[in-house]
DNA sequence: AACATGCGTACGTGATAACGTACGCCCGCC
DNA sequence: GGCGGGCGTACGTTATCACGTACGCATGTT
């Protein structure tokens, strides 16, 4: 019986057949050396791009390990168009979460947006957040943060990291972190490029 | 890119089957539940958490769907690296693609990224790369770059766009593009943000 | 030309994923 | 106690996934 799923989600099925192809090509490898890397056979390659199967976990696992992809980066799926500009003056500027940390968000608010970069500026001794309200992001998104003038104090999970002008980090963005200011005067400017899996509604 | 070792990747496969049962159970679901939620039957439910199947792409999308999840979220299984530092002095400096271009990789060679930044330079009338050979990048990609110092212009796909200090562009990345700085003195400095993805052909 | 090499795909076979049904089990309850 | 209803799992059948082989088609050789 067909019948409809009470409260369930389209349950729309990826093409990843498209995407191996494109990354095989790519890579400059054909079928059967794919096959080689993978231990997918040729047929099966050619019938997972052309969408004629869908694949195991198992056999997805390995065409990914060929394509030297973790599985969860192969199967990164979603849509995007065109070119979008955002001026330093039309920016949308973040709500002030707290004192003395002011940021603007430089992706647009497309859909399909898998990274939003945001330039932060942190007020000397101040931080991006009181600990009381951690802003974790989704899980599985993972933020890099670029110091760009004035020194920046990492604090993820716990752990502090100190970075010096120029210095670039990369963290686990659902882990509770927040960044700091430690100089007694004088401003810091970070940006941040949060990226993200996808998010259902 | 070296594609050296015949067989690179040792393919291990992935065990969502634990986090399946533990999504379910959070959820107050039983194994005929998620079954009448997902359309996939609650034996075979039964046989992927205990590890006995490898389930179909298409019966782990509607799995993921019934526990009000994207695919990409119930096989998130990236060990997590947590937190990498790049250092402002050991930085993986590029390869000088064209004269006058230098750039930085900011984000850490790492499986799992998701998102590349790195920090370029241009000296006054250079570009990023000659016409001859388009950096275009993986297929569905997207760039986010942030102009820093100086003047940029964006040729992407035939169509030029200047950038101002401080002006932000997003465009698709697969796409035939460079920057260029048009200044006749200074250097121009930019952060590019690349993420990949997927954009049908 | 003819041959050889490598590409992507059609074919037939064995393995197995996925289904519907049915069993044993534990609880709440007339 | 007996009984209905829920749970998770074993069973047998069907659909299809995945493999090895082989074909047609483009290349590039002697």
């Amino acid at each position: 019986m067909a019948l409809a799923p009470p409260v369930p989600t389209p349950a729309e099925v990826p093409e990843v057949g498209p995407r191996v192809r494109a990354l095989r090509e790519h890579m400059g490898l054909s079928l059967r050396g794919l096959a080689d890397r993978s231990g997918v056979s040729a047929p099966m390659l050619s019938q997972v791009e052309r969408g004629d199967t869908s694949p195991t976990l198992a056999v997805a696992t390995r065409i990914a390990a060929g394509l030297e992809l973790s599985l969860s980066q192969l199967l990164r799926l979603d849509e995007g168009d065109t070119l979008a500009v955002v001026r330093a003056d039309e920016r949308r500027r973040g709500g002030a979460v707290s004192r003395g940390h002011g940021y603007e968000v430089l992706s647009p608010p497309l859909p399909g947006q898998r990274a939003e970069v945001s330039m932060h500026t942190l007020a000397a001794g101040s931080g991006t957040s009181g600990p009381g309200d951690p802003p974790r992001h989704e899980p599985g998104s993972r933020e890099t943060a670029v110091a760009l003038r004035g020194r920046l104090r990492l604090v993820c999970d716990g752990t502090a990291c100190d970075l010096e002008e120029g210095d670039a980090v990369t963290f686990d963005a659902d882990l509770p972190h927040h960044f700091e200011n430690p100089a007694s005067e004088g401003e810091a400017r970070f940006l941040a490029v949060v990226a993200a899996g996808l998010r259902r509604s």
